[in-house]
RNA sequence: CGGGACGUAGCGCAGUCCGGUAGCGCACCUGAAUGGGGUUCAGGGGGUCGCGGGUUCAAAUCCCGCCGUCCCGACCA
């Protein structure tokens, strides 16, 4: 009977748990239309503080927030080559509008490189003009056969950044500048450790020259692309005539650069720190961080509980020790259910704090926190109790960083294998590999049709070997570059 | 689009083989006791059994057609 409230665990099936977490946590529901999906409050609240953390960094940087249409002519995704060929399949098309067959089809965007460099080109005469720095928030449409809530839905919410140059040199130090805010958004917000690094020719974005991406590890030792930044050279800007005179007064094509990160995060926060009990939120992305429950027996007692309560919920808000970032607070004062009821309500949906408070503590001048993260409790007293869960807030945000790297490095392997071993290892626990590449794409549509998996990146230096990898690991050739290998989503 | 499974209350399912008044658990509503980790008892509301047709005195159940969903593959942020 107990057994319909508690979840799937983890560790026996995580398809299931992740599926269940997401439709009980309350973060979204199934839509209507296959493979489309709702996004609840909820989970909207974790994508907000998602979206205004990334906002500022944006902005910090320069950039300017824009919107461009949802409907594209389909001519325009004909302009550049390798972007028809990756991105017609996976189109929407509407083919009638007004009650008329349509002239000319349009396509609901699945990105927008095409509507934005064709702006892009009517806006830049001048090497003065340049670099233009755009983000718009948007959402789009990819038709893909097979969905998964938040992960890979038909439409997705976004961010998509489109920036145009003056030099290569420029927009590939764009590409790498985004890069790192998105790391440092992963890694200081989300509390989740990435590689970065390159994508193979492969796996890189359709009609790109470079593909730099965020590779993150799920609790099944898979991997999820969570984020990437593209350099994409003078393709568009040929494709779409964005032109410039330079100051020595020659007409160049711009230089572009195309970069995003997707509701998909939040995902991706689940996958990465969910536990038996359901989500588990790094503080800086929770919308509310402390809960407070006052636990009571008769009228008398909730009346006086309930008070102190508000009364201390209101001490936790106008601490100033976060400076004009309040504590998230929320009361729990609910008749009718049991204090252990709303305990287990309030972990399943991931809130990183709660403080508990009743009539033994309060005449003890005391509480009880309970950390949602290792769901440790300790009493603290009820004197300077902001700044006690300011400061265990921010304790807590390093401690699931460190405790998801050390996770990542605990299934990460950096010693040479044979490709035996590595077919035995993606079909069990799976992994993290790094090992040397010829560099030859046959290989990795070899290993991908063999064991699924895939290179996901090729390293920065940072997460390299210590010691360069000599032999390729499925040709035992010599390597021509550290790349590492996994299953992904 | 190829292979498999399934559509019965908000959710999860039994009932279908062998036709005979629509069931169970959770959730929801009312009341009482309980109350520091999913409490208990009593009462109650909610269903064109995916859709359409056929067989029959009688169809969730048998037959035919359609629609939809999920899982495995190909595709992908």
């Amino acid at each position: 009977m107990a057994d319909d409230k508690k979840l799937t665990p983890r560790a026996s099936d995580f398809s299931a748990w992740y599926n269940e977490v997401v439709l009980r946590a309350e973060l979204a529901d199934y839509a209507p239309v296959r493979g489309c999906m709702v996004i609840r409050p909820n989970g909207y609240g974790i994508w907000e503080r998602m979206q205004h953390a990334l906002d500022g960094m944006f902005k910090a940087t320069g950039h300017r927030n824009a919107y461009f249409p949802l409907l594209i002519p389909q001519s325009y995704l004909h302009k550049e080559a390798q972007h028809v060929e990756g991105f017609a399949p996976e189109t929407a098309v509407v083919t009638h509008g007004g009650g008329k067959e349509l002239e000319e089809p349009l396509i609901v965007r699945p990105t927008s490189e095409t509507i934005i460099y064709s702006m892009f080109a009517k806006w830049v005469q001048s090497y003065r003009d340049l670099p233009l720095l755009i983000n718009q928030w948007a959402n789009v449409v990819r038709w893909e056969m097979r969905t998964r809530l938040f992960l890979r839905t038909l439409e997705f919410l976004w961010q998509e950044g489109h920036t145009a140059h003056a030099t290569h040199d420029e927009a590939e130090e764009e590409t790498r500048s985004i890069l790192g805010i998105y790391r440092e958004f992963m890694e200081k917000w989300m509390a989740m450790p990435v590689v970065t690094g390159l994508k193979s020719e492969n796996e890189k974005f359709a009609g790109a020259l470079r593909t730099y991406t965020l590779e993150a590890m799920m609790q099944d030792n898979k991997a999820l692309q969570a984020g990437t930044s593209h350099n994409l050279g003078q393709n568009f800007a040929k494709a779409f005539e964005l032109k410039f005179q330079s100051e020595e007064g020659k007409e160049e094509f711009a230089w572009n650069t195309s970069w995003g990160v997707t509701t998909r995060m939040v995902g991706a926060l689940v996958m990465t720190h969910g536990d038996d009990n359901g989500l588990v939120t790094p503080p800086k992305l929770a919308p509310i961080e402390v809960v407070i429950v006052p636990i009571w027996k008769t009228d008398d007692e909730k009346a006086r509980l309930t008070e102190n309560a508000d009364r201390i919920a209101k001490t936790l808000r106008e601490w100033g020790g976060r400076g004009e970032d309040q504590l998230r607070v929320h009361v729990d004062a609910r008749a009718g259910m049991r204090a252990g009821e709303k305990y287990y309500e309030w972990e399943l949906r991931g809130i990183p704090l709660r403080l508990e408070v009743g009539p033994r503590d309060l005449a003890a001048n005391q509480c009880v926190l309970a950390r949602r993260d290792t769901r440790e409790k300790t009493t603290a007293s009820l004197d300077g109790i902001a700044g006690t869960v300011g400061a265990l807030l921010e304790r807590m945000q390093g401690a699931m960083f460190a405790a998801a790297r050390e996770r990542r490095e605990a299934h990460s392997v950096r010693e040479p294998m044979t490709y035996d071993k590595f077919r035995e290892l993606m079909e069990g626990d799976g992994a993290f590999v790094y090992a040397g590449w010829n560099g030859d794409p046959a290989v990795e549509v070899k290993v991908k049709e063999e064991t699924k998996a895939t290179i996901r990146v090729l390293p920065d230096p940072e997460f390299r070997s210590p010691s360069a990898p000599t032999k390729c690991m499925v040709t035992g050739e010599p390597a021509k570059v550290e790349v590492m290998w996994a299953r992904a989503y």
